[in-house]
DNA sequence: ATAAATTGCTTAAACGTTAAAGCAAAATTA
DNA sequence: TAATTTTGCTTTAACGTTTAAGCAATTTAT
């Protein structure tokens, strides 16, 4: 049998005195209580002693707040979100927050499972990665009144606090970068979503190639679906090369660029020699073998720890105030 | 302001009756509550309707369950244990238990405060990847007889529940392996650890040379210190490779394996050509350009779902058994 | 026909905490 | 000196759930 933590009522016990007493010295609030400056010594020696723990269930029973949050990913097992699970985590703990961690597998459906999973456990909020056609549930969400922030993206007709990169600044400044370096036909390859990280992303590569006067060919503009095969990849960029002749290619994920990375390879071309590489995110094989690839990077840490910043505002202040922060990415060369 | 949940009196008033009666119902133990068939019917509906949803803080407080567990990982940014987590949530979630996440670090003081920060939260249990150094942590757990696994490491000297790959197994059968195909003189970089795991890999790496009749040269065996800088890697490969001339090199984890291979393709050597390599686990780099290495692969999966029965049947049953699982690792190639 | 068992429900208490209300005794004010 | 305020505490109730105990009314057994 796991021995029993002690209570309020053991520390009251053990001195004679009420646990309301004890209740307002546990929580820094002899003031308020008007206890006597000795007996509060006391107690806080006396629960130091008994090594006293407060209660969750009974504080969350009570106070109607649970100090947690919810947290919904893509995959967690996915590296950047999984790096963002760790800043957010560390962040929370700081504000003796605890987080709880769903992964919605990019579809809606599991994301409702999730979030009621996580309702269930009464967290006080969360912070989402919303998938694709969620709109729905994030309604429910607002409708509830649920303290909520979405992050990395956002869906345009829902008003709502978000953070996130701003994907069309850093899409529009990287591609207009390679312009200016030499590249004149830029092949992009994306993915074939409604989301809107994805949809700005393209949009500052169609407004660069516009106002530096270049002609946005529809053919050099390949749209990915989601768990397509890799072979999909080699053939858009395949075709990208061979029939688009283009001299740079724009991967807009993390994914599409490690993939296309592959398919650079096995076509034999050299990077940088060949052809420019225009890379949204970071991955380890570009860090590995140092290639001379230009990067957008995102900075993670400001928009988690503004996403958590935002929350913990609304929780515990709840104010009616919607905010959409967007951070400007990097470029790494 | 968030509107309130319904609750068991809510349902309740609405039909006229008593929350135990509703109590039982919601729990189906209504043999048990003697509840009549009818008025079981009207309660579920009536449930279903308002949609209600338990209290988890009250039942937690009444039951002295919460229905979650901790996950003690050295870092879950790190893929390795991100892909765990993955795994050991989905695995929890089915059976209506949370997970809570928390990163050691490597370091047994953050592990302690991850373990009471956790604690406080009144987890049922743990599933803990130990720190080196970590034993009177652990030792603690056991006094107070808190339910918890280890995973991927253990103490000779601490006996409680473990599951793992077999360590010294799968490094003695694939450097056998090496052997046998054709390397006559392999070096090993490893870790200047004392965790069970990686000196398990090394007793399976020395057994398997003397088995079969090779010389077990000092020279050959690397230890690198957490934390080291990369150049420290480099130099022992080189070493290795010039002065020790060896046909072979045995990585013991990702990390020197990633780093490993970094050095060999500095050094100008062809893997499988000029030097054989062994992996424990697997990475993206190595996928990424199908690179010819031997590789262990640990069943993750299994371990992790056999850490999470045990650790359910300590919560839900405490029984005394104690069980070390070992699993085998399976050869890539 | 009467005692015993079963059915269908209720009431009360408890889990550990917090908050409001209350109550003497001591200190301050007029 | 008497009225008022402050100090240092206690009591009570509540949060939502579960469990033991209890109590009629009905059914079954003898």
């Amino acid at each position: 049998m796991k021995k029993k933590q002690t209570s309020l009522k053991d520390i009251a016990n053990e001195l004679g005195v009420s646990a309301t007493l004890v209740s307002y010295v546990i929580n820094n609030r002899e003031k308020e209580g008007r206890v006597g400056k000795e007996m509060a010594e006391k107690i806080r020696k006396t629960a130091k002693r008994l090594n006293y723990q407060p209660n969750h269930f009974a504080r969350g029973l009570k106070n109607q707040k649970s100090r947690s949050i919810g947290l919904i990913v893509a995959d967690i097992s996915n590296p950047f979100f999984a790096n963002m699970a760790r800043i957010i985590e560390d962040e929370a703990s700081k504000n003796n927050y605890t987080v709880i961690i769903g992964s919605s597998d990019e579809r809606p459906e599991k994301m409702e499972r999730v979030l009621n999973f996580l309702s269930s456990r009464q967290v006080d909020g969360f912070i989402i990665v919303p998938t694709e056609n969620s709109q729905d549930q994030i309604r429910t969400l607002l409708a509830d009144k649920t303290p909520f922030v979405l992050v990395d993206r956002r869906f345009d007709d829902i008003s709502c606090n978000s953070v996130m990169t701003d994907n069309f600044l850093a899409s529009y400044k990287a591609v207009t970068h390679l312009i200016k370096k030499k590249s004149r036909r830029m092949g992009i390859v994306t993915y074939d979503s409604d989301l809107n990280n994805h949809k700005d992303r393209l949009k500052g590569y169609v407004e660069a190639l516009k106002n530096n006067k270049l002609r946005v060919d529809q053919q050099l503009i390949k749209r990915i679906r989601y768990n397509q095969n890799d072979n999909d990849i080699y053939k858009c960029v395949k075709s990208l090369v061979e029939d688009g002749k283009v001299d740079s290619i724009f991967f807009t994920t993390n994914t599409l660029t490690l993939k296309g990375l592959k398919a650079i390879h096995d076509l034999g071309l050299k990077i940088s020699e060949d052809i420019e590489i225009l890379a949204f995110d970071n991955n380890e094989v570009i860090n590995f073998y140092n290639y001379p690839v230009t990067q957008v990077i995102q900075p993670i840490e400001r928009i988690c720890k503004e996403s958590i910043a935002v929350l913990f505002d609304l929780i515990e202040n709840s104010p009616g105030k919607i905010s959409n922060t967007m951070f400007e990415g990097k470029l790494s060369r």
